[in-house]
Parts: structure tokens; sequence; C-alpha cells
DNA sequence: ATTGACCCTCCACTGACTGGAAGGCAAAAT
DNA sequence: ATTTTGCCTTCCAGTCAGTGGAGGGTCAAT
């Protein structure tokens, strides 16, 4: 199968495949007389797989390992955990950060009249310190 | 003030700095035999303004307009409490959809052994579909 | 005279793509 | 028969907000 079909299939762009076996990520035969990308149903299935894992905020390189992991049957289910987890404390420290800056723009939107005056309590805020 | 100096008052690194003036959100003096940047009190508020700004995850455009609107006196609180809102509205999404990846991944990982052996929810499910 | 601490510009790199140009190939519409 | 369309290819540039480094100028002190 071709690339468009194959994002199609996939879910994601064309460009995006393409950039994945640039990356090495996936090795699609090649066909012989057009020299397109040529996927098999195995190399469809890792695409789904990096959709998935991407859909998890694991960077590429991330992916790569999971993909690894995933066909290595003699792998033990810890070094899958230990790269979930790692992601999992990432993800905690990014929402503390976000939901923290949340809290504080939306106190200080509440405390902004959002009228035609000029004070405003954001930009005071922004600006002190 | 020169830029190693400015840097460390309002706690950027002299490349950020630089880069802000290369993107003329700041438009230092430069001293006129060797050419340094030179900085105001003024130049160096701004600076502050911006490191503040930059906390709440406002990008170096929207920083743009909120600078523009601290220094237009003739503001109304609502052009300011606008943006904050739409970066509410951004940073709920971002957070919705964190929360969600971060409670699919903790159940994972809670069913993953974590052992020696190989089978793996998590990469089940990421394989899956 | 040289060292060290500044500063300058310019280029390249990051991550994960996306957009577009320029070109090849094959089938379908005119 | 020709043109258009719709694939595919490669390669280059841009996104965002910086960071790192090369190569070189300036200034005060040793």
């Amino acid at each position: 199968m071709f690339i468009g079909a194959v994002a199609k299939r996939v879910g994601l762009s064309p460009k995006t495949v393409r950039f994945y076996s640039d990356l090495g990520l996936i090795q699609p035969g090649r066909d012989q007389f057009t020299g397109y990308r040529s996927y098999t149903e195995d190399d469809i299935a890792k695409l789904k797989f990096l959709k998935n894992a991407r859909r998890f905020d694991f960077s590429i390189s991330e992916c790569k390992s999971l993909l690894l992991l995933n066909e290595r049957h003699d792998r033990a289910s810890f070094e899958v955990k230990a790269i979930a987890t790692r992601k999992l404390k990432e993800l905690d420290q990014t929402l503390d950060d976000l939901n923290s800056i949340r809290a504080e723009l939306l106190s200080l939107a509440s405390s902004c009249p959002g009228n035609e005056d000029p004070n405003c309590p954001i930009l005071d805020a922004i600006a002190g310190d």
C-alpha cells in the first residue's frame, strides 16, 4: 500500500508518515518501478502504534524505544513501565505548573473589570515585581 | 547598562535579552563607541514585564500586544482581559487534554506488573485499536 | 603584552512536524 | 492526442522561543 492510502487508514498525514520513514522508525519497501514507499500490514500496525504512543505525549525517541520493546518478545514489563512512569512524572510536573499559572491568571482576570477603563490589575501584576 | 548586567538584574540570559532586541520588543540604544546595546531603566522594566508575561505562557506576539497595552494609557481594560481570557481557555483545553492522557496512562501503568514478564498492558493498549 | 571578562554578529540546532516548489508517472477527461 | 488530475518523489524553508558556539572586537587589570 502506498503512502496516501496508508496515511488515511492510520489517521496521519502523508507528510508525517514520510517523516517517520525518514527518521527510520518505519522502513517501508519501495515499488521497484516507481520508487514509491510501499507499506506492509506490519508497517501499518507500527504506524498505528506510533500514532497511539504520540497521543500520550511520548517523544519520538520514546516511541522508538516502545516500538522496539513491543517487538522484542523477551522484554520485561518493567522496562515499559519505567518509561510510562517517567512520562507520568513529567505530566504531573507540567500539570502542576499549568494549574498554578491557570489559577493565578484566573484570579487576575477575575479582578479585572474588563470595561472601558484603562486601570487593569492584570497589567499591574505583569508590570510589578 | 549593558546586556550582561541587565540580564542578571532581570533574570534572563543575555542571549534571550539580545533575542528580544532582535525581535524589536525592546529597542536598546547603542554605545556610541563600542556598539554595545545600552538599556535604560525603562527598557529594564519592559524586560521584566516580558519575563513575567512569558511565565503565564503568553506567546511572544501576545507579550508584544500586552507591552503595547501597558504603555498605551488610553487602553481599555477589556482589551487586556480579552487576551487573558483567551489564554485561560487555551490553558483549560491543554489541562483537559493532559489530565485525560494522564488518567489513561496512570491506569495503564497501574495495571502493568512491572516485573520480568514480557506481558504488558501498556504495550497492548498502544498496539491495540 | 597578555589575560579575562565583557560585548558583537552570524550560523546552526532543538522537536515534530507542515508548506511549498519542482519534477516524475499514470489514468482519466476533453 | 492532449491536457488535466492526482498520485508520488526529493529538497528547502518555516514554525516557536530560544540555546550553543565560532570568530572577532573592546576594555581594565595584571
